[in-house]
DNA sequence: GCGTGAATGTAATGTTGTATCCTGACCCGA
DNA sequence: TCGGGTCAGGATACAACATTACATTCACGC
């Protein structure tokens, strides 16, 4: 079970929480970085840079390149507004951006959803393991490759 | 601490246990792929795919293509005898190929060299986690940015 | 208005990973 | 010895992911 509550957000609220952290870190919240922001959030999975050009490109009406995105997802990332998904070279967005947590990642290999877990006894953990080793921890990328409950039940 | 022994290989003991190892999973230990193997544990740090493909080229005296180099390669985690490092999309040789662990990968960002820890407690952790929110792990990926020991002691 | 720096656009390029089809070595049975 | 099967690997192309350099535009203080 989760050791503390936290304040979860989706839709609008998610959108003005997010833009709430931005502006504290002291950048620009942009009408284009609303507008990724919206696609990645838009997704029900983790979303490539690539993916979320062409969604943005759609909503925009205009060609968006690869690179815009890029460097807002980077900015997102420093924020806590959004995590990278090593495992599968995507991003999905955070839903609780004023919290930081190591995080893990449950993604199913059949669907392809990704579920966020924030379990500080495991990430600590790791963390003592790697200090133990004389390691200095910056970033624990702990990820699950599997297969989700839905998935699992019914072997389509 | 560890919790139990493993048979550590390095050098030629390395070579003959994974030779060992591939040809028990019913698979031939060929020319290319001792080649592809010594370039892999040669390596101080994980290796990408084209940096094998270079380094068997030259050992080779002959162009080989990474497409070769990527089959070997899967082929080589399949059994155990290297893992991928997803942070880093790079491979490392196993010391251990006869023991089947989920390792966690401690990788410096300052000089990139990669220890790996075999921590059942922890990796267990994670399973149990994975486990609590109904999902069935089949690969657990546990990564670790930060500073090494050698890195951290003197700031360059 | 106008200069300045931040944000974004444009284009090219580099890196990583897959797909497809083909060749050559080897084995095996007729 | 001939044919056919299998499989490792080669060649090529391409798809997907990521970065770089530089130009342009925008917001804001003055």
């Amino acid at each position: 079970m989760p050791n503390h509550d936290h304040q979860m957000h989706e839709g609008d609220s998610l959108r003005e929480a997010a833009r709430g952290r931005l502006e504290e870190t002291g950048e620009r919240w942009t009408g284009m970085r609303a507008a990724v922001f919206d696609a990645l959030a838009g997704f029900d999975r983790p979303a490539s840079a690539y993916d979320i050009a062409e969604a943005v490109s759609k909503s925009q009406e205009r060609r968006v390149a690869a690179n815009s995105v890029y460097r807002i997802l980077d900015l997102f990332v420093g924020a806590n507004l959004a995590r990278r998904v090593e495992s599968a070279n995507a991003y999905v967005a955070n839903q609780h951006p004023d919290c930081l947590h190591d995080c893990i990642f449950l993604i199913c290999d059949s669907c392809g959803q990704a579920v966020h877990l924030d379990d500080d006894k495991v990430s600590g953990g790791i963390r003592d393991a790697a200090a133990g080793a004389g390691f200095s921890a910056s970033r624990p990328v702990i990820e699950v490759r599997g297969t989700c409950e839905d998935c699992g039940d019914a072997d389509s």
